[in-house]
DNA sequence: GACACTTTTTAAACGCGTTTAATAAGTATG
DNA sequence: CATACTTATTAAACGCGTTTAAAAAGTGTC
């Protein structure tokens, strides 16, 4: 369907957006025929092809055989070509910067850390870009992940890192590096690469809960799209009101007990955790709520969810489910930074 | 901008988007020039300049006059045509089942009030809409309020209803009626309408917060959509935990005090509702929360302000807003069948 | 092994929005 | 009052996706 408030909808904008399904369709098939990729995208036969003809001919996709016949003439059978473009990833944190370079399989191809650039500014940054480049001139995106907030994918404000605070990084690499970025929070990165893993359809909301060491927060994903806020403050659940005087923050620092937030979490912290997903359900009533595998899993998740029952009907809980979070927040910078090679023209 | 994922984005769907989008800023901005309509939808001028005229053809707008000259030749001004097209909005109520005949400006031209049909069932809804389209057959559309959990605008299922439960009102009605219709809960169908009069734009997430005398319960727009949940049970604030052991319905009941749920508030229910606004504020950050102003209004909405303070740093509480209920539930109703008007063709 | 039947692929014609150029309708000024 | 300058409107040419028809490439059967 179309959107109109605000974008343009010209025809050119069309073709790139039949461009990218097409794009997107096939790596999600792997490999498929022009008439299935015309079936399953929507998208009328000619078109398919022709988009198909000019991909193979720049190299970006290829043939990779012939179908058996199914009673008339055997269709070609297209794949993309993993070695055509490549994406990166950075993750900005507070110790180290790690990065990870990827083709549009997923597949990485190095991962590397240095010392956190978080102090020393976007300089530094684009000085570890520019030479992550030179060594993989292919790539043609990148996706950064801040432990902040973010507006818009564009500009962001983390609180103690003044030379990143309201910098539009998204602009600066267009310029500096003739290259498209995305910048995104860790949280958020998390939840987009969860979804896609378990589906990737938009479907029902889904948090991420992370309890965290510098305190607890979420990532929110409502009707597909991350959830923001008015003022960059969603998933700041710390906050909730738990008790009569705690909020979820305090009474999870009062009942975390000597193994403090791993795994075989204490009866009070279940309950503090169980409170707050049943405030979840009850305003988001979200299909399932994430948790760090390392943090929360199998007996301590069914703990929650027996708890969480007392406060609200059984069938409205969500699924409790425990991931790696580490890589969830990679596959969803590698999304993020994928829609951006997906969206480009030739 | 294009959303591929599922529907077909043919040229004859582009046509009808932008055919929409004309009538909407047309609507919006009361009357327009050609110029104007086309920089604000961002569509060529050519292409406003036809579809107007097919308009104007169609009896479906007209000339209202010339502009002043700026300098070179005056423009010819446009306005819709308010007596073109009517549309419906019914209320299924628990008493009674009210509705409303009013043209594209908004302008209620009859409202009426019935026996509650959701005891009868479907037919006895449907032969109250035949009988209302009898007397205005301009009626193009129409939207359902009802009390209950929807599912993507078409079935729904009310708990002690059976005759509805379950039942694809809207394809009913396209059937029966040749009409098209939305089914709309009560709640989203106010904070549809909140939203649209007060800017319209998607902006940041908003809450209406309704307390009840049947239960609180609240309607959730994220990013411009209504939230819903996995099993329809967003905005099921009731069941939030609130003190040790109770949750956000059962301390309003024990707070209510005499006046129960009627404007000024004793500081029981204040603080109940304050640590409510204060988990919103934490878990989706919305940049306003509506009040119906018979249940809270000015000292009352200061005060829950100033409890909600203690939970969470004022900057990002949300803007308590006294608001007319039955007014934003009606002009929630209007925009659902004003929407499905303006996508219909010629 | 030629003929009918499928299925895939290519080609032509059409609809629609856009960009670019041309025309029409005013205003200001000498 | 005629000429230059603005602004609105109309017309022509182009790009893109779609629908519809034609051609190409296989498979099976008598």
């Amino acid at each position: 369907m179309f959107e109109t408030e605000g974008g343009a909808a010209n025809p050119q904008a069309m073709r790139l957006a039949m461009l990218k399904a097409v794009r997107l369709k096939l790596l999600r098939l792997g490999s498929a025929t022009k008439a299935e990729l015309s079936r399953s995208a929507g998208i009328s036969f000619p078109t398919v092809g022709k988009l198909l003809d000019r991909m193979v001919k720049d190299g970006e996709a290829k043939v990779v055989g012939l179908d058996e016949s199914s009673g008339g003439r055997r269709a070609l059978r297209y794949a993309m070509n993993p070695e055509h473009v490549l994406g990166l990833a950075v993750f900005l944190e507070r110790d180290e910067t790690v990065f990870a370079v990827f083709d549009c399989l997923g597949d990485v191809k190095e991962r590397g850390r240095r010392a956190s650039v978080l102090d020393e500014g976007p300089d530094a940054l684009a000085e570890l870009v520019r030479e992550i480049v030179r060594a993989y001139p292919k790539i043609g995106a990148t996706a950064i992940g801040v432990p902040g907030a973010v507006n818009g994918g564009r500009a962001f404000h983390i609180p103690d890192y003044g030379k990143f605070r309201d910098f539009d990084l998204a602009a600066y690499f267009e310029e500096r590096l003739s290259m498209p970025a995305v910048v995104e929070n860790d949280m958020n990165a998390a939840v987009i690469g969860y979804r896609d893993r378990s589906g990737g359809t938009a479907g029902p909301p889904v948090v991420y809960l992370y309890l965290g060491k510098n305190g607890p927060g979420a990532g929110l994903l409502v009707n597909g799209d991350v959830v923001r806020g008015s003022t960059f403050f969603s998933g700041e659940v710390s906050f909730v009101p738990l008790d009569r005087d705690r909020s979820f923050e305090r009474a999870l620092d009062e009942e975390g007990g000597p193994g403090r937030g791993r795994d075989p979490l204490p009866p009070g912290a279940v309950e503090a955790i169980a409170r707050l997903v049943a405030s979840l359900a009850a305003i988001l009533n979200p299909g399932e709520v994430v948790f760090n595998r390392e943090e929360a899993s199998g007996e301590t998740l069914a703990a929650i969810a027996a708890k969480g029952a007392e406060y609200v009907p059984a069938e409205h809980l969500p699924r409790l489910v425990a991931s790696d979070w580490t890589q969830d927040y990679l596959l969803g910078l590698q999304r993020l930074a994928l829609d951006l090679l997906m969206a480009k023209e030739h």
